[in-house]
DNA sequence: CGCCAGGGACGAA
DNA sequence: TTCGTCCATGGC
């Protein structure tokens, strides 16, 4: 069954799932993307100005239209962060991306697992941890895994994530699971801050400093006033913007104006 | 072999 | 507050 969702022209799949910001959707033959969110598995296309969605559930419409923030004028976005000729060029490459609206826990684990490497291995040490701990899920003749939940990772030591080759990372993930278990991470909390003081609050995680903590706030959170800034980025902002501040040039639209920025630099080196 | 990958904790100054 | 150094792992 296939449902259709408005979502307007700027909206393109590769564009969307490859431009770094998610790690479990993968492009199928035709284009289109299959990937999981939310415990469900769906397979994810564009024709025209509709999004495709194929596996849903009626009733989860709303949800996919959210997690695509399909409601958003993002050629509006693009006009409003093409401040130079750069910001024009990045804007027009990454033309079909679309800020996720991503899940906190999810986005927490993922980019303390993202810190120091590069985007397969991230994706292979998810997609591990998830056919391990999450629950099956099935699209098709095929299973698919959740992200598990922190009640599903009660149980795994340091030692244990370790073996699905996060390194370094893994005293990070088992303290944030714990963390979200015993209350000292309030999702709840967290969430009603306003953008600098729920950076602070990230920040004090073992494991999360100030790019993670950015990259939380806009996948995660859907704080689109924050700036994550890694190595290309900063190599970016040095090249382009005399080394100015992300926040200080975009301002409520820095997190779009990254991600055009990312996906372009990482495409030209 | 060395270098780098969507960084951060830690200690020194 | 800012600056080196170290940290596991895998691809190249």
């Amino acid at each position: 069954m296939e449902h259709k969702i408005k979502i307007g022209k700027d909206f393109l799949p590769e564009h969307t799932f490859d431009c770094g910001q998610c790690f479990r959707w993968n492009k199928e033959a035709d284009g289109s993307f299959t990937g999981i969110a939310f415990s469900r598995a769906v397979n994810i296309g564009c024709d025209g100005e509709w999004a495709l969605i194929k596996g849903a559930e009626e009733q989860d419409l709303k949800l996919w239209s959210d997690y695509l923030d399909a409601e958003r004028d993002y050629g509006a976005i693009k006009e409003k962060v093409s401040v130079n000729d750069v910001m024009k060029e990045a804007s027009r490459f990454g033309y079909g991306i679309r800020i996720l609206r991503q899940e906190f826990f999810e986005s927490l684990m993922s980019f303390i697992i993202s810190q120091r490497s590069s985007i397969p291995k991230i994706k292979g040490c998810i997609e591990k941890i998830c056919k391990a701990y999450g629950e099956e899920i099935y699209l098709g003749d095929k299973v698919y895994y959740s992200f598990p939940t922190a009640e599903r990772l009660k149980d795994v030591k340091e030692s244990d994530f370790e073996k699905f080759g996060v390194g370094y990372r893994a005293k990070y993930l088992q303290k944030a699971v714990h963390g979200i278990l015993d209350g000292t991470i309030n999702e709840e909390e967290i969430k009603s801050q306003p953008t600098n003081l729920a950076r602070e609050s990230l920040k004090k995680i073992y494991g999360v400093g100030d790019k993670v903590a950015d990259c939380i706030l806009l996948f995660g959170m859907a704080r689109f006033d924050s700036f994550p800034v890694d190595v290309w980025i900063s190599r970016a902002m040095a090249e382009y913007f005399d080394g100015k501040d992300g926040y200080e040039l975009f301002g409520e639209n820095s997190g779009f104006a990254q991600q055009y920025l990312f996906y372009w630099k990482r495409s030209i080196g």
